[in-house]
RNA sequence: GGGCUCGUAGCUCAGUUGGUUAGAGCGUUCGAUUCACAUUCGAAAGGUCGGAGGUUCGAAUCCUCUCGAGCCCACCA
């Protein structure tokens, strides 16, 4: 046997056992052992697909909590017999990546990407890639995770990439991808586009115009940027405002400071009637609320502003100046003429380029879309249509998703219905390249690459979420009809942070019912986001960052572990500190210190196959161990992973090792305590899979990693013996008590037995504690011969002591509270006798009804017996 | 403006469809200690479940209003 040391350390044996988990191919479901007797979930397949961490990222508490959560579910899925596929990957999160590494070639030599061109820019993203790529997947690793790195995935390898074309083929034969304009955020001085999250905002103050177009318009509009109205096309006001309804509809050609517009007056619900003068000049071109406008209005759209921030071509004196230049000639003009009606200074919020600080200039460009709103001919149905069937009612056969918490079932529908057409290009160079080919006039939209000369492929790539969508079917191998597809489609489980589930879970859904006619996943488990323990988000300017490396080096990666999914629920933040991991450690070394114990007790022994109990600490042991088996099958079904753990850290805490180790001491049974012991080892393998397989009995031979889930025997349950227990436990809790002055207030006698010893010092003290009972008021010492009420144990030296179990309860209290809840029973109970005897009631009600009336009358009778009975008892 | 969530012990949170005396961990206080474990063991104190009203025989739980905290989306002319 092996001597294991007085404290755990993690350090010295979690490295060593993920190398023997990972080289005895296990991770692999194909290398599963077959098993002889069918197990509980033999012949199911249970799959995840891991969301793809960065693949230039590191580890942090978010991929943490991911893979603690991911892992406990295979581990158990694994352990019922199922074959469990947990398929990892990176991402290579195309803008993020990118503009690292474009920071990384300014800060080594100044060059930006367009110094380098296309091809050698990319040439730096893959060297880069190379030597972040290993840094996480060994970080995954450290967390034990357990998942197929044979099957191992990246989203821009050519398995994937492929796949990635072949989608957009699909989607854009069928009509469904279309190439139209759209307004970007565009960086002058960047001179590309930059996505939502590019952007900042910056409060400064701004002066406020108003001003009427020219004499002959009929009222003012306001604005802090008179140059686009340049390109405005239409005013807008609200429908409710009575100053204007006259003109909605009208349309009135106008002589603007010297160019000549058509503007058209339309009534739209978003204008503020109290902001400004309540009446809006609409600029299609340079403003995403106003582009908005003109599509559901069909206004025509007036380009204003070019790339560089000039005033294009046609736009009389005000052509190739700068947008501050026209802005100041116009209200020159404006003024002049005496069109200017109020000039004010106002805070408002400018958008602004994050790397270098300039206006965002929001401009129409050329860009690839979506359509989720246009039939498929196959399905009959829209992709927004069986995004959101997948959730409600279930597609195809009724397959349905489930979230979880089920809350945000609610934001999902409220954000699919209100789904617009997805851009899915993007002016960055690496990702997916743009399947689309041009020569000339000729469009080209393929998997591979068109022959002949002269085609030039389209420079944008696609939306990182393209592929991601894909990734539940493309990582098993699709476009090809692979044996792992069959097997393992659609996934079990999708587990992620809720913030993704716009980005990421929509779009998958989107994407896969569209390609597979299936839905991805069944369940979607949402974790919450780990902040810090004032509730903060972790950022680095903060400070507050907890390193899960740091983490497990500190308290082992089992603490990490729990520390990360007890206590905490789906969907709801959590906040960590040090002290909860620190918490935790304590517990895996109680786990340690008990496995120390057994071991050491139960030295050649190999366990029972059949549980048995003799005794009444055993009789509640198994009956207590089994109804946890139940409840804790039953949580991690449900995915409720921190009951379950709360579950197993209370019995094995505060019942295994308080009670029922401390009672072995003096009746011992080594068999049956090493069979506990191993059972209690596999419940908790899934949340912590280091220490319970260095504990584990049979390490040398077999790997706890795929033994037998328990499996609950219900002839076990035994309520009476837990009841007769939990009344034991009540008699030495008080016997302690009295030790330390517990007064024993007098009441009602119970007759209990107390069987040898439920502490060493018990055994080696009873004498003076019966002593003690004895002079205690109401406390009778008999000799045995009695019929006691409760017989419980074996009795001490032939004595039974009879003990005031009302000094474990307080009896007025009690009373009180039984008092009332028979009044209120008794209440209940007329009203349901009171309904039974109305003839009308019985006459018109329907059968089931009368049936379930009665059936409560019985229920409630019984109810009021028992509490009569109760309190009958106390007095 | 639209949507969602949360408010329970000093702190962090459980509390499953309404039903015994509202629970746990940490912290605090008191006590113990060779015998698996000081990363231990025993015990105590601490809550009108944010507030008001309603439904009910019965509400932390359901409904309405209200106060407070937060998140997401849209917008910021």
């Amino acid at each position: 046997m092996r001597e294991l040391e007085k404290v755990y350390n993690p350090k010295a044996v979690e490295d060593g056992i993920y190398d023997k988990w990972e080289k005895s191919g296990y991770f692999n479901p194909d290398n599963l052992p077959r098993q002889a007797k069918p197990r509980q979930g033999r012949g199911k397949s249970f799959s995840i697909v891991m969301p793809p961490p960065n693949v230039t990222g590191t580890l942090h508490l978010g991929h943490a909590v991911m893979l603690a959560v991911e892992d406990i579910l295979i581990r158990y899925h694994r352990m019922r017999g199922e074959r469990a596929l947990w398929l990892p990957g990176t991402d290579h999160a195309a803008i993020a990546t990118q503009t690292k590494v474009e920071k990384l070639l300014k800060e080594r030599g100044g060059k930006t990407r367009h110094d380098l061109g296309r091809d050698k820019f990319l040439d730096e993203v893959d060297k880069f890639i190379t030597s972040t790529k290993s840094t996480i997947k060994n970080q995954v690793r450290k967390m034990g995770s357990s998942c197929d790195w044979s099957r191992e995935a990246y989203t821009l390898d050519e398995p994937r990439s492929r796949a990635v074309r072949t989608v957009f083929k699909m989607m854009h034969d069928d009509g469904l991808i279309y190439r139209g304009e759209r307004i970007v955020n565009w960086c002058p001085g960047c001179g590309s586009t930059l996505a939502d999250d590019e952007v900042e905002y910056k409060t400064q103050k701004a002066k406020f115009y108003t001003f009427k177009y020219s004499p002959d318009f009929p009222f003012a509009i306001s604005t802090t940027r008179p140059e686009t109205k340049l390109g405005d096309t239409a005013v807008a006001v609200s429908p409710k405002d009575e100053r204007y309804k006259e003109y909605v509809g009208k349309i009135f050609k106008i002589n603007f400071v010297g160019v000549p517009l058509k503007i058209k007056i339309i009534a739209d619900r978003s204008i503020d009637m109290a902001f400004g003068t309540g009446a809006l000049g609409v600029t299609p071109a340079h403003s995403m609320a106003d582009w908005q406008m003109a599509e559901k209005n069909n206004l025509p759209i007036i380009k204003v502003i070019d790339e560089q921030g000039k005033i294009r071509p046609g736009f009389a004196e005000y052509s190739g100046k700068s947008t501050t230049e026209a802005r100041e000639k116009i209200i020159e003009k404006l003024k002049a003429a005496g069109l200017l009606e109020k000039e004010e200074e106002i805070e408002n919020n400018l958008s602004v380029c994050y790397r270098c600080g300039t206006p965002v200039e929001p401009l129409p460009s050329l860009q690839w879309f979506i359509d989720v709103n246009k039939k498929i001919l196959k399905y009959k149905k829209s992709l927004k249509e069986l995004s959101l069937e997948a959730v409600k009612k279930g597609v195809f056969g009724q397959k349905k998703i489930k979230i979880i918490p089920e809350r945000f079932e609610k934001v999902y529908f409220h954000w699919m219905e209100n789904l617009r057409d997805w851009c899915i290009s993007r002016q960055i160079w690496f990702g997916h390249r743009v399947p689309v080919w041009y020569r000339g006039a000729e469009i080209y939209v393929g998997v591979e690459p068109p022959q002949g000369e002269g085609w030039k492929q389209d420079p944008d790539t696609l939306d990182t979420w393209f592929s991601s969508g894909l990734w539940t079917f493309s990582t098993l191998g699709w476009p090809e009809k692979t044996k792992d597809l069959k097997n393992y489609h659609p996934t079990s489980v999708l587990e992620t942070g809720y913030d993704i589930l716009f980005f990421w879970i929509a779009r998958m859904i989107l994407m896969t019912t569209y390609v597979l006619g299936d839905i991805p996943f069944y369940n979607v488990y949402l974790h919450g986001l780990i902040r810090d323990e004032k509730g903060r988000k972790m950022s680095k300017s903060l400070g507050n960052i907890i390193d899960p490396l740091d983490m497990i080096e500190k308290y082992g990666t089992d603490a990490v572990r729990l520390s990360l999914v007890l206590g905490t629920s789906p969907g709801n933040d959590t906040k960590l500190s040090d002290e909860k991991i620190a918490g935790f450690r304590n517990f895996t070394n109680k786990l340690w210190n008990i496995g120390r114990y057994v071991i050491e007790k139960t030295k050649g022994e190999s366990g029972n196959k059949k549980l048995a109990a003799k005794t009444l600490a055993e009789k509640w042991i198994l009956s207590r161990l089994n109804s946890v088996v139940n409840e804790v099958t039953k949580n991690l079904d449900e995915f409720e992973f921190s009951q379950a753990g709360e579950k197993l850290r209370a019995f094995t805490w505060d019942e295994f090792a308080d009670w029922y180790i401390e009672i072995s001491k003096i009746q011992s049974n080594p068999s049956l305590l090493v069979t506990l012991y191993s059972l209690l080892l596999k419940l908790w393998h899934p949340f912590m899979p280091y220490v319970t397989e260095v504990l584990w009995p049979n390490f040398d031979e077999k790997l706890l990693m795929i033994s037998d889930w328990p499996k609950v025997e219900k002839k076990l349950v035994n309520k009476k013996a837990e009841k007769d227990f939990e009344v034991l436990k009540n008699v030495v809790t008080a016997i302690r008590g009295m030790r330390a002055d517990y007064k024993i207030e007098p009441a009602k006698r119970v007759s209990i037995e107390i069987f040898g010893g439920i502490k060493t010092k018990l055994l080696e003290e009873q004498a003076g504690i019966i002593k003690t009972l004895a002079r205690v008021e109401n406390l009778v010492i008999k000799k045995s011969g009695t019929k006691p009420e409760w017989s419980v144990g074996s009795v001490v030296e032939g004595v039974e002591i009879y003990l005031p179990l009302a000094g474990l309860i307080d009896v007025p209290k009690e009373k009180a509270r039984l008092e009332k809840e028979l009044s209120e029973a008794e209440k209940y109970l007329g009203v349901l006798e009171n309904k039974l005897f109305n003839k009308a009631f019985l006459a018109n009600a329907p059968k089931e009804l009368v049936a379930g009336e009665k059936e409560k009358l019985k229920l409630q009778k019984e109810k009021v017996q028992k509490i009569k009975d109760q309190l009958k008892s106390l007095s």
